[in-house]
DNA sequence: TTTTATTTGGGACATTTGTCCCACCAGGCC
DNA sequence: GGCCTGGTGGGACAAATGTCCCAAATAAAA
């Protein structure tokens, strides 16, 4: 549900504190509600999270919003747009305060090509948000809404992700009325998620 | 719509071709209707298409199953699994006469670690794709179908797709009744994009 | 050619989902 | 307190989608 990626942050973590320069890696705080990637704006950083939640979305006409994926601990922010050179895809923002590492595209990609050892941490990280993103695509398909409520609220019960219900409703792509609908409709379940 | 890559398939020709053993890259080819990949399986091979065109799909009831893209000249197929070293996550059925290069899993990460140039090709391809995957999924949910489907067969009417009724509505996501139901109520607009 | 599947096209009805609208509650602010 | 704003919960109706079922056209097999 909150992809992580320890492997990484452990590189980052390493070569941050290593050599004086610290391979030009910044440590930066942002608040709650910050955002740090806008869609379809041209982005030079690549960021690295230490600590915090980001929600990555993706809106077309503007006023609906798609949830691509909610990014924890150790998860890269702004590589897919190093890499292919192109303005970002989607936006990306705090949803808890955070902490984050953070470095230009071209020091990203320099690292991509000389470290070995993280060259091959993130492709298995892309290798595994591919698959992700395209089985996640999938059910959302294939599988009656019931279905997919049933599983993200299992997900939530121990990830205490702080979002609300139009946050939910837009991460399984539909309103928020049928999200209300179904929770009400739903087998005498405690719906106690909400610790926020 | 068809994803392709010309890069790679320029990069993988090249190989094959030097040395002796060109790298234990084998040329093979492929029927119409030939699984190269199933879902769940552990692969080993990872392939390059010279010439036609796959579905890769993924179901989960078994009884529907949903197209998560079309790759055709260029693009490479098993490569996630030899990263992540998981079953595959999806299936993947030639759709036309394929001709394809074939190399097993280990030499395909001897290439990633030993030739830059394939590396970066790798990396960008991946990036390209989780874009391409996420957007899709992203419209798909924001978008009515009407637009999805008017996007579509805009599409194919210079890809030539040789592909069924039931494997749009697939990749589209909905039933076969449903895809009837919009082209029939669709402005005076010519379907007759179903050369094949 | 006859027979058998596969593919395609759609009617009728049940279900699901969206849209519009209203109401309640809590926290921050004047 | 009164006043706003954002989050929440739900009624009523319209629109979209799925399910079931049947029929014609086309392709494949005998």
């Amino acid at each position: 549900m909150i992809r992580k990626n320890l492997t990484i942050l452990r590189i980052i973590d390493e070569l941050a504190g290593s050599g004086q320069t610290g391979h030009g890696i910044l440590v930066r705080n942002f608040h709650k509600g910050h955002l740090l990637i806008g869609q379809g704006t041209t982005t030079t950083n690549v960021f690295f999270i230490r600590s915090g939640i980001v929600k990555c979305t993706f809106s077309e006409n503007n006023d609906k919003e798609y949830i691509l994926e909610f990014l924890g601990e150790g998860q890269v922010l702004g590589e897919l747009e190093a890499i292919t050179q192109a303005p970002a895809m989607s936006s990306v923002r705090a949803i808890s305060d955070l902490a984050a590492y953070m470095l230009d595209g071209s020091s990203f990609l320099d690292l991509l090509r000389r470290n070995e050892d993280f060259n091959r941490a993130m492709m298995e990280l892309m290798a595994v948000r591919l698959t992700d993103t395209a089985q996640r695509s999938a059910r959302q398909q294939l599988n009656p809404l019931e279905h997919n409520l049933t599983q993200l609220l299992a997900a939530l019960e121990y990830e205490k992700l702080p979002c609300t219900k139009q946050e939910l409703a837009d991460y399984l792509g539909i309103t928020l009325r049928s999200l209300n609908r179904m929770l009400k409709d739903r087998p005498a379940h405690s719906h106690k998620w909400f610790s926020n």
